[in-house]
DNA sequence: TAGATTGTTAATCGATTAACAATC
DNA sequence: TAGATTGTTAATCGATTAACAATC
């Protein structure tokens, strides 16, 4: 099998691709050719094949993709063919909305625990799970297997519950607070930093502003 | 002043500058070289004197960078110098934790509105802010010079929404919705889509547990 | 068999890194 | 002036696109 490493753009692009495949599974299209898909993507029918065949060949000469075959394959690339026990560290805005996001749980995310040391809040339910307090997070971990942790909390008490994570043996971190976590490589990671992408927002207004006024001028000539 | 265009690549990683210098600045850091940003950062010195300069000498030979000046200078071309109005279209979970998180209010993101159709939540309010009928929506626009618009509702409905707020003037579509949106390209967008960020930390956990077991054989022998 | 479409190699493009002259 | 560090050009690297032989 490949020893080939997958890029981290070709892991970027994966579940969009799951995305459109389940649709069309819903819609019970039972092949699709790369031209076709790219198409409706918005990306080039080379980049797709070039894609797929990091993982080996989905594909059939002359016929293209079966659906529902390459859903599924792309699926368990993403791990979604097993369960993951997820956990909530900050019972906040974010974290409760979290929780409250069914979709997660269609997907094999099971939230199995959220903690916060607020002492107005511990004892109450979001979704049928009860707000644990942060000192029995780690006999918690003890006593489960938990794969995800995700980290709604302020920035300040990040790297540290991070680390005390990894000591008790977390395998990802899902982090939302807006600062860098130092992880020991054997940690996956993903950052949700809300802040900086409605930047980039505001960034790409100003551009387009700067482009539209240059449009402008040239007309006037 | 510079035609260059400057690539999305670039762009994405304006902010996380942004963060590192307004923390300097915070601990009344002067100036910096590159080369020490770079190892704060974990990127090279060439990359952030690739990136600044595209924007224009923001650097003195032989002194480095007044970190002040940068933040600001970054700031502003992140159109950060200017005040944005933002709407939350969907006062659901997600969207009533946008409405609470303050770092927007500081950076001077100021949310003027909340929207929604369900009438059990029309006429309270989050933060201050009452939220709104929908149907109250296309005059609010017409009375309001909104640029931005969050969309934290269902993915059925996220297409139609854009596509009349667009009709109706706004400059950038934040969106949270588990779809594509086919916006003109005169307006601004940003995705969030938290369902594909989860994939991508389980495809990673896969990635790591694999690299984990080749080293366990290559152990062995 | 002829047509279609993949898998895969080669060519192109763009982004990152290295190097160094310019200059504070 | 000597040392430091930028701005910028050149070299490298990786990712995307094009092309086409293999094959269903």
């Amino acid at each position: 099998m490949s020893d080939r490493k997958i890029s981290i753009a070709v892991i970027k692009r994966l579940p969009r691709y799951y995305r459109y495949l389940g649709e069309l599974l819903s819609n019970d299209v039972v092949r699709i050719s790369s031209k076709e898909l790219s198409e409706r993507m918005g990306v080039t029918a080379s980049q797709i094949r070039q894609d797929l065949n990091n993982f080996g060949g989905f594909g059939q000469q002359g016929y293209g993709y079966n659906v529902e075959y390459l859903y599924n394959e792309i699926g368990k690339i993403l791990g979604l063919d097993k369960k993951n026990k997820v956990i909530i560290i900050g019972a906040g805005n974010v974290g409760q909305a979290l929780a409250n996001y069914s979709d997660f749980q269609k997907r094999g995310f099971d939230i199995i625990g959220i903690f916060d040391v607020n002492p107005a809040i511990i004892g109450t339910s979001v979704r049928g799970i009860e707000i644990r307090s942060m000192s029995v997070l780690e006999q918690f971990m003890k006593d489960n297997k938990v794969d995800i942790a995700a980290l709604t909390i302020p920035k300040e008490k990040a790297p540290q519950v991070a680390a005390d994570l990894v000591k008790w043996g977390i395998r990802a971190v899902w982090n939302f607070a807006p600062t860098d976590l130092h992880l020991p490589p054997t940690v996956a990671q993903e950052n949700v930093h809300l802040a900086e992408s409605l930047m980039r927002l505001s960034c790409k207004i100003k551009t387009m502003d700067e482009k539209m006024n240059k449009e402008k001028e040239k007309d006037k000539k």
